[in-house]
DNA sequence: CACGGATTCATTGTATACAATATTGTTGAC
DNA sequence: GTCAACAATATTGTATACAATGAATCCGTG
């Protein structure tokens, strides 16, 4: 896919940050990072560009890039975020999703419902990103769509971790069921409100995501 | 402020592309910059870089980096997401603003209003930035405030050119007040329902944001 | 011993040189 | 005349060299 290797790099690190390689706040040597890659520092650069614009890391001029795991008020936030633009998704989505949109949101559903049976956690993760990614193309705004995608892949690493406490599933499950009706029968707000809280993390569910971050 | 080379000519061309100085697919040359600049091309392709990941420009492996200047559709989509946003920011400001805050609203209305009194479109536009921007951050939550206000400045641009349409600047004036009043109330959706026809583009305002395309 | 200042060192920022890839132009066969 | 293959050129991607800046150390003075 990617001929530069810079763009190869970047991915790596990306993938190395959600997996909490580095701590926060660390700084990212370039001569190192160059030797680990077998590189000049020059992509190593570029790569560390991508990290800072994309908020990963933060780059303070002459001093380096340090990189910014999100602590407990900012991780906060950006799901408070998430869960708006899910809610703003779903209720365009509600009046603009055509009938294949929906054929296809019914089928993610019954994937989704398919993997819980199988015990598959994984395949349940993945499916349930798919069904909330019909519902972002389904507002039929490409740019809100990418926005939002781009959130969801950037907490998806704590949202992996969500699922694995007991009872998510379950409930996760009936939920979508919910959103499947609301937008099938076109009632945006009901639409907006269920997504909100769906994806929202309030309650019991914020008390195992802040013990999910002390490792 | 900035001492990276890279950086400031990241600012200028990011200037350049909302003067419309570039048309739209047009190769940003790395030489040819790099001689306007007096610079090497490194800062030049740093520069770059950071115009491809805010999306004004697009990059293809070894053909080069191209500026994207949003058409018809996409700017509508900009400006839906941008009124989404802006109603998801009043319907949390609406519970969440403190007192102080709400002077520093009111505060920004009246200059809006006495901008508009003294016919000073650019004061305005200044102020109107300042009046919604106390919004966002009165949703007290910095990502969803950063977020915004980076598609705000996306926006700008095109929003300037709206402002000088004729009655819009009283009509604009009207809604803030409206926008004030429901979140002093505290009624979130009464707030965000009117923040979103107000910074939405539909009937009349989109025709002339159309017309204002074709120069 | 504490503190200030100069100096050294490490690291980032920029310039230049080289390599790899894509595009353009040219030649020749059909 | 058209098309394909190859050569030439232009442009991006990467490596290396050099410059500039900030932190760390050393040293002298009080």
């Amino acid at each position: 896919m990617d001929v530069r290797r810079a763009d190869q790099i970047a991915n790596t690190l990306e993938q190395l940050v959600f997996a909490g390689e580095f701590q926060d706040g660390e700084r990212l040597d370039e001569l190192k990072l160059a030797e680990q890659f077998h590189v000049s520092r020059t992509p190593i650069r570029e790569a560390l560009q991508v990290l800072v614009s994309s908020g990963m890391a933060e780059q303070i001029p002459h001093r380096g890039v340090f990189i910014r795991q999100p602590g407990p008020v900012e991780l906060m936030e950006m799901f408070e975020t998430m869960a708006e633009l899910e809610a703003v998704c779903g209720r365009l989505a509600a009046t603009r999703m055509t009938d294949h949109d929906l054929e296809q949101l019914a089928l993610a559903n019954e994937n989704c419902r398919q993997a819980i049976q199988d015990t598959d956690y994984d395949r349940y993760y993945a499916e349930n990103e798919k069904f909330h990614q019909i519902i972002y193309r389904g507002a039929a705004n490409r740019y809100l769509e990418k926005q939002t995608l781009q959130l969801q892949n950037r907490l998806s690493a704590y949202r992996k971790t969500q699922l694995r406490f007991r009872g998510r599933l379950d409930q996760s499950m009936d939920e979508h069921s919910e959103i499947l009706t609301a937008i099938t029968d076109g009632e945006p707000e009901r639409t907006a409100n269920i997504l909100r809280s769906h994806v929202a993390v309030q309650g019991e569910k914020f008390h195992q995501l802040m013990a999910s971050l002390k490792r």
